[in-house]
DNA sequence: CGACGATTTGAAATCAGTCAAGAGCAGTGG
DNA sequence: CCACTGCTCTTGACTGATTTCAAATCGTCG
């Protein structure tokens, strides 16, 4: 569709709201510089004061935040199109931090310009809004994960949710992918320990739902690690997009 | 400052960006309807495609949903001021329930008059994004005190989170007010069972943190609690907020 | 007074955590 | 090419926080 840096960016955006021609030039054109990081590096740091916004143009990244006795809680993963920080900068001071997970490549853009764009552009606005509040509903999902769902089950979720943001995203298919994250970040996500998430995955794999070697998942029944998981896709809001369901 | 029904939302939104008069104006002008409904009563369920967007006037409400094998899971607590449904109807499905926890009084506005008041006035909708924000940042945080605090910590969280919210919203102090839910409501915030929450209340009270009668909550020592339940309020991002630390 | 929901308390059961140790694997340097 | 190092993964045995089950008490309201 285009040549930009940004595209990854419309792309997402578009997933929400039917932007017209101007609104994705304006998205286009918004001033930006890119870079690449390391692995492990942190994007933003709790209590930052963010000047630019995090669009993910490559690899993935997640949101956590650690507690006073040393518990992190990992909120969520991203990956390609997600403007990683919007919630940070949007809110002038970072209340998590933004690590990544993986070698990225990103485009920074100045939170001045995210504004202006809202403000010149109500449809862009509106869309990058809709896009925060997805966040929020997946940031809900996780909470009851954490709260209502034992091991097994929310292992089996976040697998779920996974393979379709990744299908959705364009990286892959929903049945057969790489996680990026070892043990101990799944743990950190799912508010276990690494020792009960290693026993939780090889049970799935004992029950035939999944196969794994390394990082590498394979789904081999969804559906019914989707029941396992009690994992509905309604919360990821994505009934504009069309071969999600069995990509 | 006015007569209007929809103040409270007014007052609200300054705490976030301080409107001018135009713009506060325009948020007074919003068409809208109110309506009393008693305690324990939807307000908007799960799968509806909500046309107006609540905002409450007085009374409490919450947010939650139900995991397929029956547990409920309680994201936030709502008072005065809160459009209690921002997420659900801008986002046109409901992916979760707001339930009234007292009899309240509510203004429903037209989701296209939230929209049109966003896009002509982007001050208002730059506040109300904000607004949602901050909803997010407190999941986020119920996540963290769900996930990764011990069920004294998340309880002594809670109730340091809801005076602060009280004493921001002008409906008391941080240090006593009535707590609008029964145990069975807490645990379900703090995704304990009733059973313990009743312990780690009758625990802190014993440690002389709290004193309590039926759903009223005196606390004795904020400082200790707050060290106790891990509580940093910045998470609120109430920085424009002068009284709120000591109200 | 009676009834129903909410709270309180105790004892037993369980899911997940802690502790400990070994195995696999990639990168480094001799 | 091989030992060495460090990290992740794996497994077992034990511990413990929270749940479950059961029952009593309290309060409110008709």
């Amino acid at each position: 569709m285009t040549s930009s840096a940004l595209s990854p960016m419309v792309e997402k955006l578009l997933l929400w709201l039917p932007l017209g021609a101007r609104d994705r030039a304006a998205v286009l054109a918004l001033p930006h510089t890119t870079r690449c990081m390391r692995a492990q590096e942190y994007i933003v740091r709790e209590d930052d004061r963010p000047t630019h916004s995090c669009l993910l143009l490559s690899g993935y990244a997640i949101r956590h935040k650690i507690a006073g006795n040393g518990g992190r809680q990992i909120f969520s993963i991203h990956m390609k199109g997600d403007v990683v920080d919007l919630h940070n900068s949007i809110l002038r001071r970072a209340d998590h931090n933004i690590q990544t997970l993986t070698e990225v490549e990103v485009a920074m853009i100045p939170v001045d310009a995210i504004r202006k764009i809202a403000a010149e552009h109500p449809l862009v606005g509106q869309a990058m809004w809709y896009e925060t509040l997805v966040d929020a509903a997946i940031f809900r999902e996780w909470t009851l994960n954490v709260g209502r769902r034992d091991a097994r089950a929310r292992a089996a979720h976040l697998l779920c949710e996974f393979g379709i943001r990744l299908a959705v995203a364009g990286l892959g298919t929903k049945n057969d992918y790489i996680l990026p994250m070892t043990q101990e970040q799944l743990a950190d996500a799912l508010a276990l320990t690494s020792i009960h998430i290693n026993r939780m995955l090889k049970a799935l794999a004992q029950e035939g739902l999944i196969e794994r070697t390394k990082r590498s998942v394979r789904i081999l029944d969804f559906e019914r690690l989707a029941r396992i998981g009690d994992f509905d896709p309604r919360y990821l809001h994505l009934d504009r997009v069309s071969g999600a369901a069995n990509a």
